[in-house]
Parts: structure tokens; sequence; C-alpha cells
DNA sequence: GATGAATGAGCTTTCATTCAT
DNA sequence: GATGAATGAAAGCTCATTCAT
């Protein structure tokens, strides 16, 4: 069952074909093509015909390679939250400054997540979860549940520190991190458009930590 | 093109053939059935005679009624955010205490937004908008967008009463309507789950109440 | 399972959509085309492509009327080995002379089995029967099994009589239908050639029926 | 053309690569494989990935040792046609006893032409022959017709000794030997059952004897 | 107005075959 | 000599759409 797959286990190698040494170049491509095809129209709207295509591979090279429609994508989406994962900056813990940290978090995830590649990700991953759950959850658990726990975990220290006073540190992580995104996310999801001004997002992520503090520092 | 088309001007006698009058019967079993199956498939997903099985009519006549199964689907998704924007509750401005106001308006909305089937409209919309930009844009603008301008507009009144101090209301409403969420609405994008705990709602807006009241109350 | 199927017992009817009246001269069309290209190419060498060109329907309209290219197959099994049933004479149980009897049956049942068209679809049937047992025990039930019943019948009656001695009639007869065929039945069946001279036939058909009744006619 | 090929005249050596010598255990894995698929399958079912899995080897040396995949199935046919040829006993024509010989001699026969796998090669054979009429004449010259001829050379001999009448011994030699199958080996063609019990093959034998001997023993 | 039969383009996938290594 | 990566044609099948009734 596609369900139970867990995508986070896998590793590039068990997608070859078993025991089989393929060529890493013509993956890439494969991946490449996928990743242009299936962001651009969904996993129902993209056709294998079009991977093909634009990975400059022939139909038959991709069936070598993945043994449905189904593996590839989910080979892309391993691949792409991969990235995602590795993307996510860390904490300066040393930095006594929490303001200030969260401030360069939050622009630094602000940036990433509106650049139009994620949105893209993000749209095919949510319409493909209502299929394959399992591939939802992946996306989800290596994403913004892995950030919001990287961030709480950031919070507990600084209780324990003193810097902060949170009873829920998880509730206070989510809150944070969706109120960065001052409905830019939501805009560039629904509307198809160009990411918004720089300093737009530079003023929401301020607003934010200001929010955030107000409640949660220390008097 | 289907960029241009501007669906809030549209009703739905424009979606009729010219000069004839069609069942309304028909059409609500129509829309009733294309609203089950896009919202379970996608757009790409559903199949025109899907639509026309779960509709109990042929699928002759879902081209008396509509064009095209793009025309079909702009209909569903213009009928859905009708009532999606019907659905924004209005705002107690005679009521003194604004976060009474605010925690009334986030459990209605929380409760809302986070029905399998709202969730399933949202999956639907963003993967049609990439596709069809008309279609998102005009689900962004009669709901979120329409939710956050009201809820600028109840801040600015409040402002003006001295009520709260802020100086971008459109930001401290998008802000509010964002942290309200708490990471649910995104894990259940994600994650086709069920819905999370009411009282797990209830202390993300009643967390969100206070973070909001924290900066933008007056001292 | 299509090992279950009791191709018997189906009606042509019950080959059509639930509830629907296709067009029976589409569906004879349909029929004669998939005769001609499944009876020479058999079940994997015969492609719906060329059943649709041969019956000069679409493709997708033999999937309207029938469901897979396996329906299709056991459907125009169905109606050959109907013909086949209807093809076998009867005794006439009023004459006399057994071998009289015996010759006529003999003769016409060679100048049947013969056709090239049944060799065909002997040929067609029994490679199926591998894959689709189901197929092969129907078509074995109603040709050969049926033939050997009837003649099986017919023994008993004149054993009664007292005009044949016979202690197994089952055997008799089957022994009887197999010399009949002397060798003609596997040449063709193997050599793609043309049925052989009309005289040779009833020489064989003559010397079965000597054979037989030097055994089991009472001296 | 493949009609034009006379199978019975080539040796394995003509299917090898002219002027190399191939390793005779490659041969034979290969040839294995083959057998075990195309006699599963049949020419159109089995593919010839199939058959380098089974056969342990890589597809790509399978054209090294067969030209095609048709080269290979001829090939195969061969080996087993040469195969059941050296599987016809002999007749001991020292025995005195004619009806002890033949009896011994359809035992035997019916033995091997009731194997499972015999009757997959006569199905794959019979059904390759409309396609490959020259894999369909070898294997009825050197298996069916061939049993007939040595049988019938046998008669002779016993007509010259005065040990039977026959006219025309082709004749009796073909209805000897289909007599002899009694049904049982129609049932396994169609039915894909198992061989039926030794002791109703033995008295389908023996009343095939006593047929035959009714009529051509002198009197 | 409503139907459902019919279509043909296009889908995912398989397969016999080739070729560089 | 043996391999397995790569191919493109063709397979079975689906689907949005049209049209006669």
């Amino acid at each position: 069952m596609s369900e139970t797959i867990d995508l986070t286990d896998r590793t590039a190698e068990t997608d070859r074909a078993a025991s089989v040494r393929l060529n890493d170049e013509k993956m890439r491509q494969i991946l490449e093509g996928a990743r242009r095809v299936f962001l651009a129209d969904g996993f129902d709207g993209a056709s294998m015909n079009d991977v093909a295509r634009v990975a400059g591979v022939s139909k038959g090279t991709l069936y070598v390679y993945f043994q449905s429609k189904q593996a590839l994508f989910e080979a892309l989406i391993r691949e792409e939250h991969r990235r995602t994962a590795e993307r996510l900056s860390m904490f300066d813990e040393a930095e006594p400054d929490v303001a200030l940290v969260l401030t360069r978090f939050g622009n630094a995830l602000m940036n990433f997540m509106l650049l139009p590649e994620h949105i893209a990700l993000v749209r095919t991953v949510s319409a493909a979860a209502a299929k394959f759950p399992a591939i939802g959850r992946a996306f989800f658990d290596a994403g913004p549940q892995y950030g919001a726990d990287r961030l709480a975990a950031y919070f507990s220290q600084q209780v324990e520190a003193g810097a902060l006073f949170i009873d829920d540190v998880n509730l206070a992580a989510w809150q944070f991190l969706e109120a960065l995104q001052g409905g830019h996310l939501k805009r560039m999801l629904f509307c198809v458009c160009e990411p918004p001004q720089q300093d737009a997002v530079e003023k929401a992520v301020a607003r934010a930590v200001e929010m955030f503090m107000a409640v949660y520092r220390p008097k």
C-alpha cells in the first residue's frame, strides 16, 4: 500500500532496480524533468510523455528507472523535501538577543517559503495528499512540523535560561511561524503572482517578532 | 483565455445556454455531483463520467448546462466561494470587549476552516490555481482576503474608538488570522487526518487573542 | 475471477452495460471483427486496434460494448461455441441400420470439424485455455464432450434394443469420435493446410465405422 | 520468410553467430528458460524479459545466441520435437503377439502424450502454427506423422508375415493412434486439468487394441 | 431538453531490439 | 562474449466532447 510507505527512510538507492547500477546522470535528468513537469502541472495533470520530453530521455527509459508514474512522483517529492529540510537554518543559540535570532530566522524562512518553486511544491503536494497520504505526511513531517519542532526546542532552551516565559512551547512555535506569513504565502498559493516586496515581508517578520515578544518576554 | 475570466462578476445565468431556461433542479443536481467529485479527486483527477454518474444525469446533459469541464469546474468554485463568503460571520460592533469579539470570531472561523470539505476545497483550488489563475484569485478575494478586509475594518473602528493601538490594521488582521490556525490547518492540508480536538483549537484561538491583545491593547 | 465465470449460463444481454440498450448492429459488427482477428491471431496476438479497424468502429466503442479485451474474447468464444453446439446433428433413431447412421453422422461431423474456421477456433481456444481455464472448459463441454454424450446416449439406446453390445458406451463414443479423424484434424491443426480430399475423409469415416462395428455388433 | 525455414534440417550450430563458438552452458540455460516461459505463456504471451530472467542471463545475451524472439522460439520447438522423436519407443518386432506389442506401445505413448508439459507444447505449437507454419509442420512431421509412419511400417511387416490383414496401413496406423486417446488428450488440451487416472488410460488402450484386432486380425 | 452511443486523441505501461562498454 | 542501459513503437484502456434521436 502506498499509504504505508515511509518516505523519510528511503534512500535514493532503493528507487533503483535491485542490484543494478543505473546511470546517475540520467537519474538526475529524469528527476529534474519530473520536477519541472510535476510542479507545473500537478500529479494528474502531468503526463509521462511530457516528463520524458522535458527530461530529454525516452518514455521507456523512465520505466527503467522508476516502476510507475506514482513511484517517480514519490521519488521526486522525497528529493524535494530533503532539500527543504536541509534549507531550514539553525538557530544561533549563542546570541543572547532572542528577538534578533527570531528576526533572522523569520526572514530566512520567509525568503525560502515564498520562492515560486516552493509554492509550486506546496500546491502539488497538498493536492497529491488526497490521493497519496504518505506523501503529504512525509512532506509535513520533514517541512512544517520539523521547523516547528526545532523552534519549540529553541524556545524550551530560552525558557530554561529565563529569557522567555512560555507554557506551551509547541503552540508558541506554530503561532510564530504562522504569524510570520502575514497572508503572503496564502496570496501566492492562490494567486499565482510574484513574490511580495522584500520590505513588506521584513515588516511582517518584524511585527510577528514584536507580537511574540510582547506576550512571552519576561517583564 | 481562462486567465481573463472574472468569476466574481458572473451570475449563474450567464453559464446557461443563451435564451434557454434550463431546469433548476438538474442544475443543482449537476453542481452537487461536481462538488462531490471535483473536491474528492481534484480537477485533473475527476472525470466527467464520474460527475455524470454521481449527479445522476447523462453525460450529454452535462454539456447542455456547461460548455466544458473547465466551465463546470469554474461554476462550482464560484458557487463554493459564495457559500464561503456568506459563512464569514460579522463582528458584533456593539460589544465593548474586543477580546471577546475576537475569540468568538476566531472560534467560528476555525470551526469552518477545519471542516474536511473546506480543506478539500482549499486543496483543489490551490492546485487548480496554477492552471486557472482566475479561479485561485476569485477564491482568495472572496475568502481569505475578504475576511482580512472585514477584520481590518473592524480594527480601524476600534482604533478610532481608542480601544486598540494599531498602525497597520491590514497586517494586524492578517497576522491574527494566521496565528489562529496554530498549525492545525496545515496539518489537515497535508496529512489527510481528522480535524483536531475542539479544545486544542480553542486554546490556539485563546492564545492568538492573548498575543494580539498584548501588542495592540492600549496600556 | 475469470476462472470462475460460467460461460454457458451467460446470455448476450449480460455483456452489455447494465440497463443500456446498445445498438445490435454495432454489437454484431464488433463480434464479427473480433472473430476475424482473434481467430487469425490468437488472444495475445490480436490487438484491440486491429479489432476496431476490422470491425469498422472506433477503439473507444469497443470499450462501450465490452469492459476489456478479455471480456470481448470471452463473449466471442461464447458466441462461437453456441454455433458449434447448434451444428451438432442429431441421430436418426428410427433408422434401423446403425452403420448407416454412424456413417452419416461421421461424415457430417468431419465436414464441420475440418473447416478452416473451426480449426482456427480450436487453436485459439486451446491456447487461451492455459490463461483462461473457464473458456477452455466451456468450449470442451459444449463441443467435444457434448458430442460424446449424445453419441453415448444413442449407443445406450441401441444396446437396449439389442442392436449393439457395448459395456462402456462413453469410452466407445470417444473412441469412435477419435477414430473418425484419421489424423486429418491433427494435420490441419499443425500444418495450416487445405482440408483433405473429400474421399479421403469419407474413407476414414467408413473405416472407423467398420472398426467400430467389428467390435460392437452382435455376432 | 519464416514459412520457408525447414526446421528439420537445421543443426544447433547454424543458430549461432557465424564463426563464433558460444558457451554451451549458456545455450542450455537459455533454452531451458525459453522452454519454461514459452510453454507456460505461449509465443505472444511470453516476453524476452521473462525468458532472460528465468534463464538467468541478460537480455542482451539472448540476442547474442539468437537473432530474434522468433528464432529462439523456433530453436526451442526444434529442440523439443527432437526429444519427442527420441521418446517414441520402437516396436519389438521379434515379439509374436501383435496385441501385446500394440498394448505396450499404446501405454508408453499415452503416458508421454498426457504429460502436462507435452500438453503445453501441443497448445503452444498449434497456436504458433497459424503464424509460423514451418514450426507447426516440423512438429507434426517429427511427432504425430513420424509415429504414424513407424507404426505403419510395423503393420506392413506384420501383414507380410501374415499376422495382420490390412489394405491401408497408413490409415490403420492413424486410426489406432487416435482411438488410443479416448478423449483424454482433448480434455487436457481444453480443460487444464490433471492427467487422467492410470487405469482409465490403460482401459482406453486395451479397448483400442481390441477394436483394432477385431478388424485386422486374420480369422 | 435530455439522452447515451460514438469518437479519436492521449494516457500509462510493456516489449523486442540495439549498442556502448 | 556478456552486459544492461536505452529506445520507440505499440499495447490496452480512458476521457472530454459531439451528435442523432
